[in-house]
DNA sequence: GGAGTTAATTTGTATATACAATTAAACTGT
DNA sequence: ACAGTTTAATTGTATATACAAATTAACTCC
């Protein structure tokens, strides 16, 4: 079961070769890498071939290159800017024990500042959906979810108590990008009710809201 | 300052095209796309250059590819399972408002689940730091810092109110792999007071838990 | 000495070709 | 009908070559 040593193709040694010397520190930030012709000749390899192991590392990252100039060893990043955390629900709906509860759907006003968020007037009315989500019937998200009613008119017309929201809006109107932002939040009373918490008035919760864009522009 | 019509070499067109054919849905997921070969033709260009449009929309993961048998249209991934949260820290740290103030360092023994967590017999000694980061003076985030002494034996000999600990263990053991947690928690009394939270007794916070590994293996 | 021009270097795109490796289909013999 | 073999199709690797585009260095002229 041993990975044992694949004969490697050309190209995959010139880049173990250059990935060496980057993290042994023989080719130190800044640096200039030899030019595609010099390791070419050094590897007894056409062009070509030096150029793929250059340009594969290029795409990861590790090496920028400018015409005309040469290719440069990358600064590293130097600490992780992102964190990732898996998805609860995503990670629940795989199993057979997850299910959903639909709180509330209703056209409404947003409040102005979320009205802003989504780029709409003040006086938009949007479908809002308040929902659970609960895996073994025990609760473990709270969901609000905004739709501009234009992108999904039929909606509330849906069943909702048998597919999940998120699924319908996902084919519905599939995001072309979304952003995140994680907070950490005290939970309203009646969400306190709804997760379960009504007894330990000192729980606190992980809020993610996310907002999806969709259509291009 | 419009984005105008560059004019595209001919690999590019051909992803183009090949991109719109499945975001429309003509190519669906798991459809069979047209070899290499036949894009060539189509085309009119080398087989080089048609592979180029495929290899690089494989290479974003649009396409699956097998030898042998063909080019594939890939599965769409359903939701988002990661959630990018930027860093505090490292975000302001770019400015040059942030500082940092260390509350303790010392090298203690570690609770038994903590010590689990980094590989460690429950009575071995760990280097602690305590430190809090702000910015314009204002407390943003409180970081306690666990590091198994045999990889940064000096550490505790630096001069932390001059440079950040992070930087330091980053330059003396560069991580080779780290994972996270996020939560949700109430601050402790003493957290609160250090976080400027005492007059906010129900103020919850975000936790990042990350460990990081050096070495190999 | 400085500005403008020219030349050399280096990466980017493209072609035509060759053979290897893998998969799937067609075929063949019993 | 089934197992084994052969064949065709398709992707993977590699070469040699050509020209375009961008940058940097060298050069020339005033």
């Amino acid at each position: 079961m041993s990975a044992g040593k694949q004969k490697l193709p050309q190209f995959a040694l010139i880049k173990q070769f250059l990935e060496q010397q980057i993290s042994s520190g023989e080719l130190s930030s800044g640096a200039k890498i030899p030019t595609e012709q010099s390791l070419a000749d050094s590897f007894s390899v056409s062009r070509m071939t030096a150029r793929r192991a250059v340009q594969e590392l290029a795409n990861m990252g590790m090496l920028t290159r400018t015409p005309g100039s040469g290719t440069f060893v990358a600064e590293p990043i130097k600490t992780v800017p992102m964190i990732a955390i898996t998805n609860l629900v995503d990670a629940a709906k795989q199993s057979k024990t997850h299910s959903h509860r639909i709180i509330s759907a209703d056209a409404v006003q947003l409040a102005a500042n979320k009205a802003r968020l989504m780029g709409l007037m003040a006086d938009t009315l949007v479908y809002q959906l308040n929902l659970l989500h609960l895996n073994n019937n025990r609760p473990v998200q709270w969901q609000q979810i905004c739709v501009n009613r234009s992108l999904a008119p039929a909606l509330l017309k849906q069943k909702m108590d048998k597919i999940d929201p998120n699924d319908y809006l996902q084919w519905v109107c599939t995001p072309t990008k979304s952003d995140y932002q994680v907070s950490s939040v005290l939970p309203s009373a009646s969400q306190r009710r709804d997760l379960d918490l009504s007894h330990q008035d000192n729980a606190s919760c992980l809020s993610v809201e996310r907002r999806d864009w969709v259509g291009e522009s």
